[in-house]
DNA sequence: GATGAATGAGCGTTCATTCAT
DNA sequence: GATGAATGAACGCTCATTCAT
């Protein structure tokens, strides 16, 4: 309302309180960290009550998940649009590599929530399953099975065991990153060397093509 | 161990109360995570009053601290031992990621908080250097140097890049085997396959050698 | 009733909606007493809006209030028809018990809400005067007054002792049938039980003396 | 310690501090009702931290119920005695009446608690078998019963209705008595005519003997 | 050194009440 | 009149840490 900063049309503020608070949340997380992070705090820089965020989210801990399943739906589906745009395994692979090291420049607040809290959650939130997250780990095995069948991928290994691998290795970078001032990776750009590893890994030499 | 002073009179048992704490604090900080456990479960399980564990570590904080780096500096340890009987980058590389992700099985708990509250700790606990941590990492980044120096890797790679990438991979699979019993990656073996990608991609192909 | 309007045009159906919410007040506060209660509860149940309750009631306070003094009076004037039906303090009082104990089976809710919440009531809601309820135990009193005036009842009674002391004994027991569902005093009839053990007490024996 | 008044002997501590918070408990929650009383409240006027509540009390519920269970227990003790010294029914009467009436005097804050607040407590808290209430109430069942044994008593009645009915017109007393501070039954001693109606109403007229 | 009872700051959550529409 | 989203004060409870013994 007041707060509505955006011009022209008026309406369409639909949800915009229940954004508000994710995007506080992530602020918080991603300072804080979740255990530190008071619901308070949240809500005075989501401009909103202690009592509204209970309006929107169950609990902190369901804040938290909500916070996931928002910001992952949104990752997948800008991979989605991006790998559409390629068709050949190599080439994908590269880009989903640049864009999730991407994260850690256009929006590290929520790569550091996905880096250190993402861990911890799947663990120790009571029967919570991440679906979002599953299926992002899906989209990168699909990657490899697709380069499996077109023989641009080795038959050998096993898309779900090379998808976590290679997720490991990018979170691990993007914490480094963002824990470390110290862009020890920038120089050569780490996610070349990445892709550069990975892909020679798991290239199908001298198979048919 | 190196610890044990073993002394004249009586017990001989210098060390031996905090060795026992540390050992309850892995045990309940795996089941419960950093947060979730209380000094009093640690005390208890340690078979010490809540006090004492503040006659040796000066807080709870602390307490991981302490048994992160008691720890890892134990694998570093075994990890040197089990480098120093080897010459070549691509069987020290095999070993290092046999043995930790061995650590699932040989040391679950352990595995579990160093794959969960280690991240999280370097982020949210003032001021920690973990150097045992960076030593670690040291380790696998040595490889790495020597490698390259000997001319079995290419030389366009960062050691501090791959050895970062390289443990995150391992941890993340650690960790995926840890949380969900579906050892996904036992059929072929993870160990393997990861190996196999990573040695493939690091390998300096036709070098001179 | 008398606030039964009635008005000249559209549904005249003014008060309806008051009705409905002290219908629903009374079914929730006496599932889960009044501090159980949510107004929100009571407003779902009443099928208005939580603001709504709010033009008809002071506040959740005067909820409970006005519930008493409209259920009691109606017990009131139902008693006064009961009442007046008889001449004797013999049959009044016989006809007195039977009715209020009869509220266990004819409105269990409403029996609920008097025999818990009208205790706390008129010690924690500030300077509530239970007009009705005064004027409940004054029927009661009036009994045992005309029954001595006609000699029916011993002179040496204080009516406002024997009236509160009858009425505790008939709450109690409207309680414990209400709460332990085993009913410990159907077998006799309770309220026979007790309404000649009291009438033998009370009785004038031996003429005026 | 410094707090310990009780001169002589030194020791004896034990569970003092236990009943400090008992008794400020009672305190509050006859000032206030169960639900107004703030946890703070009680351990500020027992002289404890908050948190100490905690190691005594499971909860605040746990908190109330221990205090009936405790004051009850003590009643019946009293009661107990008091009863032993009489052999006939009616001096038990007479005295179990005289002495719960007595409370009121004796300790108004402990009355205030069990005639308004143990009400509720048996259908609000979830799982509460108030055992020594039973057993208060049984010990004045067994006055009937026993005087039923001796033919002094009606044989007609069923002791546990006429128990409940005593015990609802003696709370029903002393909250009377409690909340108006109009000693309105203090005159001719309610205690003498509800006995007096009681005992004429129970009595076994022309009985043998 | 060892104990464990005591502490008390801190926080997630609830819910009666308000008020702009 | 009716709505119901928003408010924010209030409070029970936890648990890391201390310290007298």
């Amino acid at each position: 309302m007041a707060q509505q900063a955006g011009g022209g049309a008026g309406g369409g503020e639909v949800g915009e309180k229940r954004e508000r608070i994710l995007e506080a949340a992530e602020e918080v997380f991603a300072r804080r960290g979740f255990h530190g992070a008071r619901v308070t705090d949240i809500a005075r820089l989501a401009g909103v009550a202690d009592g509204t965020i209970y309006l929107y989210f169950k609990s902190k801990d369901d804040l938290l998940v909500s916070l996931f399943e928002d910001r992952v739906e949104r990752i997948n589906n800008m991979l989605r649009i991006i790998l559409a745009s390629e068709q050949r395994a190599q080439a994908r692979l590269e880009k989903f590599i640049n864009y999730y090291l991407g994260l850690a420049v256009k929006n590290p607040n929520l790569a550091e929530v996905i880096a250190i809290e993402l861990r911890s959650s799947s663990k120790f939130m009571k029967e919570y399953k991440n679906v979002k997250f599953i299926e992002f780990l899906g989209l990168l095995a699909q990657i490899i099975k697709d380069g499996q069948t077109a023989g641009e991928i080795r038959e050998d290994l096993t898309p779900e065991v090379i998808s976590r691998t290679l997720f490991g290795a990018l979170d691990e970078l993007l914490l480094g990153y963002l824990l470390s001032r110290r862009r020890y990776y920038e120089a050569t750009s780490a996610s070349e060397q990445v892709f550069n590893v990975f892909w020679t890994g798991l290239e199908n030499r001298g198979g048919r093509r």
